[in-house]
DNA sequence: CAAAAAAATTAAGGTAGTTTAAGATTTCGA
DNA sequence: TCGAAATCTTAAACTACCTTAATTTTTTTG
């Protein structure tokens, strides 16, 4: 298991004595996912929280089986799961998918709750990292009710350069809201 | 300083011994706002972060200097601030106003910083706090890009009856993403 | 309480974005 | 590597929501 990126990743907000890493490291288990396999379906359970290792993770909303709203995409560095299915312990109201091939370091809810009070500086990383959570999606809401289609594609490919790269225009039109068909528009308008 | 509601929200998710609420208090400040006074201003610094202990509040983007997105409402019970500046120490981005004449008690981010060693107890209830907004905000959301304005006006008066009842249809609609003509019209056709 | 200001209503005309559909291009699975 | 499936493009018709503007109703304030 490759555990640098995790252990960088959480060193940026919190510093854990090598007795914590290990016991923090014994709650971990690696996943992989082919490309177009699901991490996550929709009304199961939601056990995990995942990190990204390697690879990209799309999470979306099916609305009347048959419109997408991608939620959120994850690529290297990124935690994702349907947190309100995940904290909650509800059933889940997103899909996550595997938009490659990829692999992720899960933590369970219960291996969650036992690092919480095991280690109780984990409460400040998630702390932080919910807090950057919500602040990113209160700007993204502000961002879908104040600025154009166009606009908004402009402010995230900015923003996400990398993600850009990686999913079709398929993907980014359901996160911004729009069709796949008026995405096309917009581009080939844009290019001249 | 009335501090009943503040500790009771506390205790939902963290007990204090006396001597902790008693620290906790003496960080805290009781402040009121008339109606239509500004609690904080565009590009000022956001000091505070805010429990409501009456009233109503409203957060708000304002785009080009004219065009208002309610970001949220608070009322009694809630927690509100511009996250971002308040966090980040950034400029505000929003404008948060008073509805009606509120009372709130204000934590400064120096005090809270100061609670976080003191009692780290606190990390777990703002990530708790942090949560539930993040889980709230991805919701809303999902919402926005997945339903049409009269449903999302369904929605929110399902969720929010309380708040609904204080503020005025033009608010709403900047909190739906419409405008106040067609919110009206939704309205009066759906008496119909 | 009266006057002024703000909010709500209504309606006509306009536009950003959707729907449908068909063809072109790319990706994928056997 | 070939055929099938998915994605992308283009375009015309359509609609949800916006803009403007005039009128009515409600709220605010001196």
């Amino acid at each position: 298991m490759n555990t640098t990126p995790i252990l960088a990743n959480i060193a940026k907000h919190i510093a854990l004595t090598s007795d914590e890493e290990n016991y923090f490291l014994s709650l971990l288990r690696e996943k992989s996912f082919n490309k177009k396999e699901l991490i996550l379906r929709e009304s199961q359970r939601c056990e995990y929280i995942n990190f990204v290792n390697s690879g990209t993770l799309r999470a979306y909303y099916l609305s009347n089986d048959v419109k997408e709203t991608t939620v959120m995409f994850a690529i290297k560095d990124w935690w994702i799961t349907d947190m309100n299915c995940f904290m909650n312990l509800q059933p889940a109201m997103l899909h996550i998918e595997a938009l490659e091939n990829s692999q992720v370091i899960q933590l369970s809810k219960n291996n969650l709750d036992k690092l919480f009070l095991e280690i109780p500086k984990f409460e400040r990383f998630f702390r932080i990292i919910f807090q950057k959570a919500y602040i990113r999606e209160q700007l993204r809401g502000i961002e879908n009710l104040s600025l154009s289609a166009e606009e908004r594609y402009q402010v995230f490919s900015n923003k996400y350069p990398q993600i850009l790269k990686k999913v079709n225009q398929k993907q980014i039109a359901s996160y911004l809201g729009i069709t796949p068909e008026f995405l096309s528009s917009i581009l080939s308008k844009s290019k001249k």
